[in-house]
DNA sequence: ATAATAGTCCGCCAGG
DNA sequence: GGCCTGGCGGACTATT
């Protein structure tokens, strides 16, 4: 991901992909993700496969590849869609194919039954990792040198990462984006594909709605509400009265609906949006933290630092060397 | 960096 | 009975 030029992906498609996770990395990582009429390339796309050829994916469609294990070669980050399972065990070739990346430094990641691939390779020993929530039990047996952990949307562990089923595997091509490319270019691509910018990396494929964010049961106006007034305090019985709900109903709805307590999502906001003013203005520490609803710049860094593993003034400034190279 | 205070989260359970 | 509500309390977390 260093030098100038765009980071190579290579979508690596195997016998049995599962079409929508292909689909959800070409619209992220491919061309022109956030509109047609604007050519904003963020990655250089290559798509490959166990040999150069067709390849049969789910439902039984065909596609054509044009390029062979080979392309991992030069890849700064290797994406693995779903595939079955069952039929992962002998692929050896691809195994020593997506270690040598790796060992150089690349980025691997893998989306829904990807893991397995992964899995299989080795990548994932001694690491945290999630996978569609059916098979967590599966991976976890089959492989008990991976801890699995079945209530996250996605695992970022640096250079491995993991997602659970089908539409996280959105959510993590998004977090992906947002950590090379900043918040903006994120939301940009989120909204073009009209999903929610950012669920919380911290929790639950098994919340209610299974589309949730766009439409969903009676909070999110409540949520909007609190969008509009983050920088001022917000306590849960604030928000409780403006649902017009008892503290604890509204507490128990919101965890369903949005799979963390409405405080915690607070500060995700905050932090998001903090995010989105060091990206975008000069404004100073102080005035982001006022301006994002943090009580002092030490608060600001605290959360900050805990949600990104950065701290403010350096996310600031590597963001202003990428927007400058 | 730490400790004191205030606020949050959530299992439990009785009541509607 | 099954379902949802909301008060309570105690462990846990945020904020100062």
């Amino acid at each position: 991901m260093s030098g100038s030029s765009a980071p190579r992906v290579a979508l690596l498609i195997l016998e049995g992909a599962v079409l929508h996770d292909i689909g959800t990395a070409t619209q992220v990582f491919g061309p022109r993700a956030s509109r047609p009429e604007r050519p904003d390339q963020h990655y250089a796309l290559t798509v490959c496969g166990a040999r150069r050829g067709s390849v049969t994916t789910t439902s039984g469609l065909r596609l054509g590849v044009d390029a062979g294990l080979e392309a991992l070669a030069g890849a700064d980050l290797i994406v693995v869609p779903g595939t079955n399972p069952a039929a992962v065990p002998e692929q050896h070739r691809v195994f020593a194919a997506l270690r040598a990346p790796h060992a150089r430094g690349a980025r691997v990641m893998s989306i829904c039954t990807g893991a397995f691939v992964l899995a299989h390779a080795g990548l994932l020993d001694g690491r945290r990792a999630t996978t569609h929530w059916a098979y967590c039990a599966p991976l976890a047996a089959a492989f008990p040198q991976v801890d699995v952990d079945p209530g996250v949307l996605y695992v970022d562990d640096g250079d491995i990462l993991t997602s659970a089923g089908l539409a996280a595997g959105m959510d993590l091509c998004l977090h992906v984006l947002r950590n090379d490319f900043g918040a903006d270019v994120a939301n940009a691509v989120a909204r073009w594909n009209v999903v929610p910018p950012h669920r919380e990396g911290g929790q639950a494929q098994f919340i209610q709605a299974p589309v949730p964010a766009i439409a969903d049961g009676g909070l999110a106006a409540t949520r909007a509400w609190a969008l509009q007034r983050l920088r001022e305090p917000l306590d849960v019985d604030a928000l409780a009265s403006h649902a017009h709900m008892s503290e604890r109903t509204f507490t128990r709805r919101f965890r369903a609906e949005t799979g963390l307590a409405p405080k915690q999502w607070l500060l995700a906001q905050r932090v998001q949006h903090a995010r989105e003013l060091l990206e975008r203005t000069d404004l100073p520490i102080e005035s982001v933290a006022a301006e994002a609803g943090f009580g002092s710049a030490a608060n600001l860094r605290l959360h900050f630092q805990r949600a990104t593993a950065t701290r403010p003034t350096a996310y600031r400034a590597t963001f202003r060397e990428r927007a400058a190279a």
